[in-house]
DNA sequence: CCATTATATATGTATATGCATGTATTTTCG
DNA sequence: CGAAAATACATGCATATACATATATAATGG
């Protein structure tokens, strides 16, 4: 047993790192769908809400406001999805699906589903629940410092 | 104690999402060095090295080779890196700091090691370990895959 | 030694991402 | 009510990242 000084090692590197190599497995998988994952993710969560902001689905994404626009506006030239304003608030856009979008996500959920129940099984549930736990925890972490 | 469905939940997704919750806490306290986290670890990895070939970074990284040249060439440009054609192969470049760069370095190697403390003291140690631990055995996991 | 193959790097193109800022709309408050 | 503040979205600019491909150089095999 080597004794590692884990604080040598840089937590935002080595976690970007994991996140490239992770990446590239799943949007290899799925690149007979067309789709990344990212943005399989995003058809999957506007799925998941049925109707959302661009702002809300930042907010549930923690991602820049800027960013879903744009992201957004890659699905809606595929056809995925569509943006209509709201009636309460013009200033505020609604995602929807189209069905296209419907059938794409579900073209792409068998492999997106085969994938993770190999990794996670693979890893160990046990182990996995873990690590999920400590993802939470880190995330929680910074936030609090953000209140400071 | 709610009984979550880990499956149900994006392992890429998830991954992806708190890295870019960590990577915006470093790269905001890195700010007053004008350097990124992702930077600030390519420099601190040629530093490492003393010098390094551009694809050898990359293989060190796990970043393709095309975005190593990208990044060393911002870093070039700042004058944080020098690029020398290798004298036994004149295809490979190799990577030095500058003295410049390594200033800079030392400048940001302070806020960094704060922020790597204090992110790990607060997940815990031993949390942080098998954390650390299950990130290495993911990528495994993921490397073995690809052999097939 | 030369042709083929392999290796190292660069470039074109594309997505993902964030910050600063601009524009439009709504909300708040005097 | 009307001006100021807040909110929602878009745009300009910049970095990070990967894949396909081009170019230059080295290594290899006949």
């Amino acid at each position: 047993m080597k004794n590692i000084d884990y604080t040598h090692i840089c937590v935002c590197a080595n976690l970007r790192k994991k996140s490239r190599v992770v990446t590239q497995l799943y949007d290899k998988l799925l690149q007979p769908t067309g789709l990344k994952i990212t943005q399989y993710s995003m058809l999957a969560n506007i799925d998941h809400q049925q109707s959302v902001s661009i702002s809300r689905l930042g907010e549930i994404l923690l991602l820049d406001q800027t960013t879903i626009t744009r992201n957004i506006n890659l699905l809606k030239q595929n056809g995925y999805v569509d943006l209509t304003r709201d009636p309460q608030d013009a200033r505020t856009k609604v995602i929807t699906l189209t069905k296209k979008g419907i059938e794409k996500l579900n073209e792409a959920a068998p492999i997106w589903q085969d994938i993770q129940e190999r990794i996670i099984n693979d890893i160990g549930i046990e182990k996995y629940e873990d690590f999920y736990e400590t993802l939470k925890t880190i995330q929680k972490i910074i936030q609090s410092y953000d209140e400071e």
